[in-house]
DNA sequence: GAGACCGTTATTTTT
DNA sequence: TAACGGTCTC
């Protein structure tokens, strides 16, 4: 339990860290270093000692759950001291019914007011407040109800405006593509118009008109995208100096962790709070006043996100001092690991090494020596997990003391999870993945949503048209386009013709009764907004809607599965409105956009957690497995030719590393199924080259017991298969290819052997012979 | 208006 | 391989 004197559990640069009161400081914390304990501990101090307002403090974390956790471990700080100051005894001394009369009360006076979540949330509800104070170069308007459109709506919608209102060929104009090209401008500021003077060519043009159509889409729907949420809050204080130095005025001291990992429109966002606007450099009324950034160069892995580390490595020019590292008074570094073994982290050290962007630093051991670090060779990806499966079967039985929450298994794309869940139902090893196909990203889910946000954003056409005919009502593509159709004529909102009965039954011909069934249902509920909770309103509409019977009529495995996650979004909403004494529809909804899965990892589940590793940032497990360690996948193809993304991709696999706090598996499989469900050959991760070859073991561990799951399978060479399996192909007549310039083709001849083959192939009409060595070939089974 | 069927296409990472 | 979207039929 920690207690009140929390300076003396600190090193020194964490003391110097956390009595930081007035000024910029940059802190540069290693993997493991306790930076969130000097975050933590920072804030209670301002509260504490220096008798800051927790309303004047923002801090700005990487996900809601590191938030939530801070809040949690600043509240059990401040417990302890009343504990003490009141009873005179410690917390945990005190009756059930002292201790949460203690907590609420440290909740209602303290932690209830630190402005603290991600950037996301945080611009959410300063937007909630001054939204109705903004309007774009277009006038574009959005009132406080808005909408947030995830990643889907946001695509979806590009793609309506692509191929239906543009007619564009979606595969030159690609929704994704040109969806990145949107975030992109955004996060540098842009706006449409700008962005059509800055990319004044053919594309560029189409691009900028994509990007105003979208943006009068969003507003028409009373919706943001997530880039929007925090560039909106720049523009308005740009454009509004009063509402500015509103802001600067409340915010007295600015917390951001992660750093590393922000973009340049967060960074304008903190530097116009901290700075009222003025270049940080001439800056210099920092009385009562601070800007403390908490950030690893080496663990920025969000740059596909416009993340940029180099306004990190900016900070000392920017902000501080800029004198170098043994004079600077606005630079400490943490070293010191508190986390890992020594050997997990000299492996760590020399991968990191051969990156050259970076501010120079090591990780410091303080645990002693681990034990040994293994790389299993598997043969395939099944087999990997096999190996990972019984490897955790057995450290279990060797360590009772050791729960399967102890471990996690990280991989660099999600869909590699697959295999590995297949084989640790078989083992009977409970697991939870994180991320993936997000809880709030499921159809059933959305739908609820959707409900939810027309009832409290009537304007939210996107959202209309998810629910009004599910479930099925009987209203079908005609109606709805006759509806739409007047809607767009008039420039008013779907909802507002469906509001009006007699534009119903004017318009809707045979569906009128089922619309105007649907419009009153809505209604109903729109006008109960003020006086029910949301979850009764959630509990309302379901029931109303005809969603749980339609899915209890349907009596399947997955109509009961989608109706048990209707049920645990009943219980999200419970749950948060106990968290947040807060029960209003709109306070919900404003939080489930933008809540990630990761807030559903809860300690002491009892289950292996599986996970990207870029989820893993942050985490840390007693026994970590790395699997998937080969060229390709990590480092990741699409980024085995760039440097700077090589880098990147390096320090993935840092992160990795660096989670483990005792044992550390490493894993690759010679062969692999790839895309298309055709298998490949595959070489090891250029990375494990990397590793100190004297702390990895990649002998010895071959003696895995093997579950063989069928097919028996003959390979003749499994010796050598490492050096040479990627060029020799064992070809015979009657093999399929797919060869990148022409096609699917079938092996008729075989012309040599060994290293001389050829082979002829018939693609459709036309015969080749080809050097399959040369040629961009794959075999399909 | 609803459901079946077939062909196409996609896998990086996430607030 | 699997999921999705478009088309066709009743």
């Amino acid at each position: 339990m920690e207690t009140t004197d929390f300076l003396t559990q600190l090193n020194l640069s964490q003391r110097q860290a956390v009595q930081h009161f007035c000024g910029p400081m940059l802190v540069v914390a290693g993997a493991g270093s306790g930076k969130t304990r000097a975050l933590t501990y920072r804030v209670a101090h301002l509260i504490r000692h220096h008798r800051v307002h927790p309303e004047n403090i923002l801090a700005v974390t990487f996900t809601n759950k590191a938030a939530r956790e801070m809040k949690d471990r600043i509240g059990k700080l401040f417990a302890q001291e009343q504990a003490e100051a009141k009873y005179g005894k410690p917390f945990l001394a005190l009756t059930a019914q002292e201790q949460t009369r203690l907590r609420s009360q440290v909740y209602k006076n303290i932690t209830r007011h630190l402005w603290m979540g991600t950037f996301h949330n945080l611009c959410a509800r300063i937007l909630r407040f001054d939204i109705n104070k903004y309007q774009d170069e277009k006038k574009r308007r959005w009132d406080k109800n808005f909408s947030i459109f995830d990643e889907s709506d946001a695509q979806s919608l590009i793609k309506k405006i692509v191929t239906k209102e543009l007619n564009l060929d979606d595969k030159k104009f690609d929704p994704r593509s040109v969806r990145y090209a949107i975030g992109n401008a955004k996060n540098q500021g842009m706006s449409p118009l700008e962005y059509q003077r800055a990319e004044p060519d053919y594309r560029g043009r189409v691009i900028a008109e994509v990007y105003g159509i979208y943006q009068d889409n969003l507003a028409a729907n009373n919706a943001l995208d997530f880039d929007d949420l925090i560039r909106i809050p720049v523009e308005l204080f740009q454009q509004n100096e009063q509402i500015l130095g509103y802001w600067h005025q409340h915010f007295n001291h600015i917390l951001v962790d992660e750093y590393q990992d922000t973009n340049r429109t967060q960074y304008n966002l903190i530097r116009f709070l901290a700075t009222n606007g003025e270049d940080p450099k001439y800056f210099n009324n920092w009385e009562n006043r601070s800007v403390f950034v908490v950030g690893d160069v080496d663990q920025s892995i969000y740059s596909f996100r416009m993340a940029d580390y180099t306004i990190l490595l900016d900070f000392q020019n920017d902000f501080g001092d800029g004198l170098p590292d043994g004079d600077t008074r606005t630079m400490i570094k943490l070293e010191e690991n508190y986390r890992s073994r020594e050997n997990i982290l000299e492996v760590a050290n020399k991968l990191i090494e051969n990156n050259t962007q970076r501010i120079d630093k090591i990780l410091k051991p303080t645990r002693g020596l681990g034990e040994e670090i293994y790389c299993y060779e598997a043969e395939n990806e099944l087999e990997e997990a096999e190996f990972v499966c019984s490897k955790i079967a057995e450290i279990t039985d060797l360590n009772p003391e050791l729960d399967w929450g102890s471990f996690a298994i990280l991989y660099r794309t999600n869909y590699q999870s697959r295999p590995l869940e297949e084989k640790l139902i078989h083992y009977d090893i409970k697991y939870v993945i994180i991320g993936g196909l997000r809880f709030y990203e499921r159809k059933e889910i959305k739908d609820a949503l959707a409900y939810l946000r027309v009832i409290s954003n009537p304007a939210d056409t996107v959202s209309l048209l998810r629910i009004f005919n599910t479930p099925r009502r009987g209203i079908g593509k005609t109606t709805i386009e006759t509806l739409l159709n007047a809607s767009s004529q008039m420039g008013i909102p779907l909802w507002e013709i469906l509001n009006d009965q007699t534009s119903i039954n004017a318009l809707a011909g045979r569906s009128s009764k089922a619309v105007n069934q649907f419009a009153r249902i809505i209604q109903h509920w729109q006008d109960e907004v003020e006086n029910l909770t949301a979850l009764e309103i959630l509990e309302g509409i379901l029931e109303d809607s005809g969603y749980i019977e339609d899915l209890k009529k349907q009596g399947t495995e997955d109509a009961d599965n989608r109706m048990a996650n209707l049920g645990e979004l009943c219980s999200a909403v419970a749950q948060f409105q106990e968290d947040n004494e807060e029960t209003t529809l709109e306070s919900f909804l404003a939080n489930a956009s933008l809540a990630s899965d990761l807030d559903n990892l809860q300690e002491g589940q009892q289950a292996v957690s599986l996970m990207t590793l870029h989820s893993a940032k942050g985490l840390e497990f007693p026994v970590v497995f790395m699997v998937g360690l080969e060229q390709g996948l990590l480092p990741h193809f699409r980024s085995i030719d760039d440097p700077l993304s090589l880098e990147e991709e390096r320090r993935l696999c840092y992160v990795g590393i660096t989670r483990a706090q005792e044992q550390l598996f490493l894993s690759y499989a010679t062969e692999r199924r790839q895309i298309w469900g055709v298998r490949d050959t595959t070489v090891p991760s250029d990375f494990l080259g990397e590793l100190p070859a004297d702390l990895v073991n990649t002998n010895a561990m071959k003696k895995v017991v093997y579950r063989s799951t069928g097919q028996s399978k003959k390979t003749q060479n499994t010796g050598v298969k490492k050096a040479v399996s990627h060029q020799i192909k064992n070809w015979q007549v009657g093999d399929k290819v797919m060869h990148e310039n022409f096609g699917v083709g079938l092996v008729t001849n075989i012309f040599g052997e060994g290293k001389k083959i050829s082979l002829g192939i018939k693609f459709g009409k036309s015969q080749k012979i080809i050097d399959p060595k040369i040629a961009s070939m794959t075999k399909l089974n």
